[in-house]
DNA sequence: TGTACATCAGTGAACGCGCGTTCACTGATGTAC
DNA sequence: TGTACATCAGTGAACGCGCGTTCACTGATGTAC
């Protein structure tokens, strides 16, 4: 049962991490900063440790609710209408992937850009929203193999077969490794695309990024035709 | 004419520049800082202010260093014996991109991660480095077109193709749109396999980040095959 | 329904530390005659 | 070759600001009888 009180605090906690992801879109994600959330929070920085132990927790804090948020919107693109065809549905996850990242740039950068100087997350606690967000990428391929409608052509090297193998085991991801290993190679892909875009060192030689990407997007998933 | 004292001075400045990056590894990029290097140094930070004019502008030669060191690095790996065979050039080209991206972590953070809070790039500074790094990258698939070792099959989207064009009579880089564009899918391709191998979000997953690499480098240039 | 008590939210001072930049200065090194 | 002078490297104090975390505390809100 949750109290009033307990409502409250988890209010309280939202707003402090709205506010915490504001300053960090401005300073950069290295300058999160208690003090500061406070002065704009109108509270005493000492109030903030009564929903945080530390600068430490708020950040893991964010970084799962930014991983949870991405893999939300993943899950949104794959429950999108798209007739049975698991391309397309691998089309709108991996497209929803980049609106997130610009939609979300703070938060990206936050959990796939720079680490956090004297920062240590803690593995374990951010672990199973990263493995679910990567389930959904997967989950679109898997359809499309099972179908027909994909085939997975090419097979990873040994000493990363034997890897990925006990990855699969750990996390149950449920997928063969080539499976598994075509995902990966899309999303790094892709990936690339989007840091750069990011960071703006891909705009000004490209032009349309939107273009591009989805240029890049249909290339990789082409590779998949049976 | 470099008489003594100018000499002395550029040394002094190389070293600065030194422990700037030995900081920055250490920090990170975003926690330069002028009062710890000059603590480092045994100097106090007013000395430093007879070098660089403002912590902005040693982060600006800093970039401009580390975009230098990459070119040189690409340079290197270009001129390495390749027996007219103008695909294993570019492997060795795109190898030696992941090479020093590992072997200059921070430089590599400090010129395609995350940007520094409050501190703008003068992009007319920087840019010289950064065509000629990429000139490198384009040089051997232009050498393997045009000797017929790599046929460029695919053609950029129209929105794409009218900003190319600019972009390399801007920069006068010496290859046509179609080849531009199938060295910036390389290049961003690949680009994503490295960002996610320093933050370690490849490693866990896949093991072997190195064969990793190399069959992805080897698919990208695959499709060039004749 | 009313009251006593426990729980919790938020305060304010303090600790010990960090930062970039400006300023007037001393003392060493180089240059011109 | 010796000396006067200009140039330059580096100092030290100061300005005005930032930070995370601990501690003893006040006053409001909720709970049990």
């Amino acid at each position: 049962m949750i109290t009033r009180r307990e409502q409250k605090r988890e209010n309280i906690k939202d707003e402090i991490k709205t506010f915490a992801r504001q300053q960090m879109a401005q300073e950069g994600t290295a300058a999160l900063s208690l003090r500061a959330i406070a002065r704009d929070m109108e509270l005493t920085v000492t109030a903030l440790y009564r929903y945080f132990a530390s600068r430490d927790e708020l950040i893991t804090a964010l970084i799962v609710d930014a991983f949870a948020s991405l893999a939300d919107a993943l899950q949104a693109a794959a429950d999108a209408p798209h007739n049975g065809d698991y391309i397309q549905q691998a089309r709108n996850i991996f497209t929803a992937y980049r609106q997130w990242a610009l939609q979300h740039p703070t938060d990206f950068e936050l959990i796939y850009g720079n680490p956090i100087p004297a920062y240590d997350a803690p593995r374990e606690i951010t672990v199973p929203q990263v493995i679910r967000g990567f389930t959904i990428m997967l989950a679109a391929l898997v359809n499309a193999v099972n179908s027909g409608q994909a085939v997975v052509r090419i097979t990873p090297p040994a000493s990363v077969l034997a890897h990925l193998e006990a990855t699969i085991a750990e996390a149950n991801y449920p997928v063969t490794s080539a499976q598994f290993y075509a995902g990966v190679r899309i999303w790094t892909r892709l990936h690339g695309a989007i840091m750069l875009e990011l960071f703006q060192h891909l705009p000004p030689a490209i032009g349309d990024v939107d273009a591009y990407y989805r240029h890049e997007l249909d290339a990789a998933l082409h590779e998949l035709m049976p």
